[in-house]
DNA sequence: CGCCGTCTTGAGCTTGCTCAAGGGTGGTGG
DNA sequence: CCACCACCCTTGAGCAAGCTCAAGACGGCG
């Protein structure tokens, strides 16, 4: 049986143990905090809150009180426009935080939605705003990985505004593979765990569009793809191929 | 004759000017500080940096430390990948706030260069988070600025995944006719301050389509254009027609 | 075993791109 | 002040990438 403080501390111990077997640095929270710090946030953030496959985490238009780091499993963030049309904005795995498009408004403007079954700690914003106030490296680290979504979203937009079908579908295994191995998985073989729909969204692409580029691949011996199952047998040759675009 | 004090506060003075004649709420500064606040902010930011159209305000590698309001003139932000394809990543305008790309790796990820002469206030970040502890407000403020870009961006995800050329093209038309008219500008007729190709880039779109598309508005009835002048003549056509297209 | 959601593949079509030519405009220097 | 030049814009014709529509296969789950 843990102690109350044992239990408050679970979250914040899980998120970590989920983000220690690998390198990632700076991804859930920032280094160098201080025994006393790191008890503080600890008491801040709750402990993994389970979320079922196809469930939302939050959707557009909720009133907004917490970010929310994935400790286990892997997201879909989307945005619905007024006529209906569906984006997906991103795919979110362990030691990825989302919810930061909901600071501006007080509300959340994107649905979150658990691809499988997954589980998250949540960050009650307005004190972890205080908090920050008085430890300036978290103070820091929140700016940063708010930054980092810029920086990530720049990025999509280059994939979309410039890039060819076969580049973006390159692009987006080879950006999984990387997230993958960050975390200690094989950078070759992985478990799409979202529909060709869902790709497609975040590609910008039709699903058959996907689906053809993939089985393409495949006979050019660039991959294996089983159903959802990838095995990248030639990330140097998926590389080339997603710079190799002359389109002006 | 300005004394030293008066100097350092034009800049914040001109901003606030540049912000006065218009409903910016918050778009440059948060609301309620106190005089001595105030003055604390006054004294970081610098007063106006004049650019020179056509000269880059930073560039993607430089070391990072500031932040930028656009105090006057007419900003382009674009990143450019290994292969050197341009990607425009938002244009920037008086009361907005550029360079929080910068701020997770300490160094710019874009290029901001100037399409017409332009002023800046120069926000020297390291200070701003000092002092951001100390206001809470700007603290709260600084996070809503960098949460209303990723909901932007968001927004061009939307708008590259899922639009056609006109509904692209009517969007930014009129994106840029309610900045416009939040200025206090006219919401109707505007000077494009950026080519075609520039508009194109930022859309996903090449050049001739944009000069296309703008001719059929034009025969359409939609505005009247020429060259970079462009009078909206039926804004609710125009809205009308970015929400039109039931693909999916 | 059967059903539903998902995926694959084909055929034809449409949108936007490419390539090309020509005209306008604004800035500069004689 | 005018002429020239560089850059930008427009428009056309043909093409190709990716979309639409459709049919069928696969696979997981009840």
């Amino acid at each position: 049986m843990l102690s109350p403080i044992q239990l408050r501390e679970t979250g914040l111990k899980q998120l970590r143990h989920a983000c220690s077997n690998c390198s990632l640095r700076e991804l859930c929270l920032p280094v160098g905090l201080s025994p006393d710090e790191m008890r503080q946030v600890d008491q801040l953030v709750t402990q993994g809150r389970p979320i079922k496959r196809g469930e939302a985490l939050y959707r557009a238009g909720e009133p907004f009180h917490s970010l929310y780091a994935v400790r286990l499993g892997f997201f879909k963030t989307s945005i619905v426009s007024e006529d209906g049309r569906e984006q997906v904005t991103g795919f979110h795995m362990n030691g990825e935080l989302i919810g930061m498009d909901a600071i501006s408004t007080e509300h959340y403007t994107c649905d979150a939605v658990a691809l499988e079954d997954s589980e998250v700690c949540e960050w009650p914003f307005t004190e972890m705003e205080t908090m920050s106030r008085r430890i300036p490296s978290l103070q820091r680290h929140l700016y940063r990985l708010m930054s980092r979504e810029i920086v990530r979203d720049h990025g999509v937009m280059l994939l979309l505004g410039n890039m060819k079908a076969e580049e973006r579908i390159a692009a987006f295994l080879l950006n999984l593979s990387q997230r993958f191995a960050l975390r200690g998985y094989s950078q070759h073989s992985f478990h799409l765990r979202m529909t060709r729909e869902e790709i497609g969204s975040y590609l910008g692409l039709k699903l058959e569009t996907v689906s053809r580029t993939l089985s393409r691949f495949q006979d050019q011996g660039l991959l294996r793809v089983q159903n959802r199952l990838i095995e990248l047998k030639d990330l140097d040759g998926l590389k080339q191929l997603m710079n190799s675009c002359q389109s002006s």
